[in-house]
RNA sequence: GGCGCCGUCGCCAAGUGGUAAGGCAGAGGUCUGCAAAACCUCCACCCCCGGUUCAAAUCCGGGCGGCGCCUCCA
């Protein structure tokens, strides 16, 4: 069975395999670095990271994965200068910021991850100007470098533009650049005073926002590429003028899959800086969520359906996941017990497996491989109390469990989490000795006031037949 | 004006022709010093009206409601 995955381009779902090397050349817009990026550019990339990853450890393939940081365009170069710094040095911090956020919601590394203004990406965007100009698809007014929509006839194939609509209902750009045409985009930007500026390209100035996506994508992934991701937002005006920016410089087709990931919508409203209602990472750290949750919440539905962000769909995300760990940390307790394998586990665990990969390669189906794990923990919970499961059967149970963590790479991170709790754990394993002790001399106000007290400091803890066991609340 | 998406249990969410996955919350029970966790049981005629079909949440038509894009956007 292969994988299927929705082309926009084609506006179906098709069977998907690189096109050589069974290397996937995949190309992701990344975020374009004047603010910490917010939890809507988070499900983009989180979901970008999934479908990675189901192309890795599902399908097997390697990858050449490159995602950009856009580091030079109108908002950066105001946030820059309103804040006095050099345009790099602004732009490092968000960089670093996304860094951290990325490691919080367990992204994957990619091969590269290269800035527009690295020398060697300005240098690919000339040579990129400079066979568009070849070509006859440029133009050259008030100092800056247009391209001619009229000289690349497949243009707005992938938006499924229609000219004529267009022209009546389209707002006016209200760009200050001179265009011969209103539909025309600007490939290079004629210098201002107090924008910075290169002389690659002749006239000196810098980069439109498209050019420098197909040069970064054509230098570090070749002419032809396998898919090109981002938000659904992306669609038009960027990833149509990428098309026309990288074909009409190579004469040969750009990317063969578009995959494009729907909005997240905050209460029902898209987000924005006017409503109040962008949420970073940190944010949703300091209101007591945990970022393993985030992502699980920006798993629970699929990629192309708007997904709502409400505290309470968050907070359901907080338990369902705990649901998961309480099962795990119930595996591990078996393991000690011992016991020896069972066929009847071994087949549930195979069902399971191919239950999972199937939903996974069925257009990254992420709700509905869920659905598989949860019936399986079921299963599996009704075997342990009915002690149908021995140490024997751990570890095919942690084969699958490390399976699924690799390709949604939700649990390792919960795991790490936990790792870290809000009160020592050697100040915690000292609490349940000394309840424990009050337990065994039936002083069980004692016994309750200390986990009480553990509770009060998040930490909870849960008796079985095997001890004690504490958790994160 | 053009292009496109969505409406499934209180909440979240799969399911695109064969008689409604899963999670959260809730009710009852088993277990437990008490909790918690776990398990068992219960909890949906799929926005409305027509049509096609042996069979429709799924296909077609018409409504109603919500939303996105059409040069800032992930």
């Amino acid at each position: 069975m292969t994988m299927r995955l929705y082309n926009t381009l084609t506006r179906r779902e098709e069977d998907f395999a690189p096109l050589a090397d069974q290397t996937v050349r995949m190309y992701a817009c990344g975020l374009t670095v004047y603010a910490r990026g917010h939890i809507g550019n988070f499900r983009t990339f989180v979901c970008i990271d999934v479908l990675r990853r189901t192309l890795k450890y599902v399908e097997g393939y390697a990858m050449r994965h490159v995602m950009n940081f856009t580091d030079v365009d109108d908002r950066t170069i105001a946030g820059a200068r309103q804040a006095g710094m050099d345009l790099r040095r602004y732009t490092d911090q968000f960089i670093a910021a996304f860094r951290e956020d990325a490691r919080a919601l367990g992204l994957e590394e990619v091969e590269e991850m290269p800035r527009a203004t690295d020398e060697a990406n300005l240098r690919a965007m000339a040579g990129l100007v400079a066979a568009l100009e070849k070509n006859g698809h440029t133009y050259l007014s008030d100092g800056s470098i247009y391209f001619k929509i009229s000289s690349m006839p497949g243009y707005g194939r992938l938006a499924r533009l229609d000219h004529e609509g267009m022209q009546d209902g389209a707002r006016v750009d209200g760009d200050t650049y001179g265009k011969e045409n209103a539909r025309d985009f600007v490939l290079w930007k004629g210098a201002r005073a107090d924008e910075p500026h290169w002389d690659l390209v002749q006239p000196s100035g810098r980069p439109g926002w498209h050019l420098e996506c197909s040069a970064m994508a054509l230098r570090l992934l070749g002419d032809s590429i396998d898919i090109h991701a981002g938000g659904i937002d992306l669609i038009f005006p960027h990833h149509e003028n990428e098309i026309a920016q990288s074909e009409g410089a190579t004469g040969r087709p750009f990317a063969r899959f578009w995959v494009h990931v729907e909005y997240l919508l905050v209460d029902d409203e898209k987000m924005s800086k006017s409503l109040g209602n962008t949420y970073t990472i940190p944010d949703l750290v300091a209101k007591g969520f945990r970022p393993s949750a985030v992502r699980y919440l920006l798993l629970s539905a699929h990629y192309r359906k708007p997904l709502n962000f409400t505290w309470a769909s968050l907070a359901q995300a907080e338990e369902s996941l705990r649901r998961l760990t309480d099962f795990l940390a119930r595996v591990d307790r078996v393991e000690r017990g011992g016991g020896g394998a069972h066929a009847a586990i071994a087949v549930r665990l195979a069902e399971a497996e191919a239950a999972f990969a199937a939903s996974m390669r069925d257009d990254l189906n992420t709700a509905a491989a869920l659905g598989t794990i949860f019936e399986l923990v079921r299963a599996l919970n009704s075997a342990m109390d009915a002690e149908e499961v021995g140490a024997g059967d751990v570890p095919g149970i942690r084969a699958l469990f490390g399976m699924v963590d690799r390709v949604l790479g939700i649990l390792s991170l919960r795991r790490a989490e936990e790792a870290a709790p809000p009160v020592p754990i050697g100040e915690i394993e000292q609490a349940i000795a000394d309840r424990q002790a009050a337990r065994r001399r039936r002083d069980f106000a004692a016994a309750d006031r200390i986990r009480d007290a553990l509770a009060a400091r998040g930490v909870l803890l849960e008796d079985n037949a095997a001890g004690t066991r504490w958790k994160r609340k």
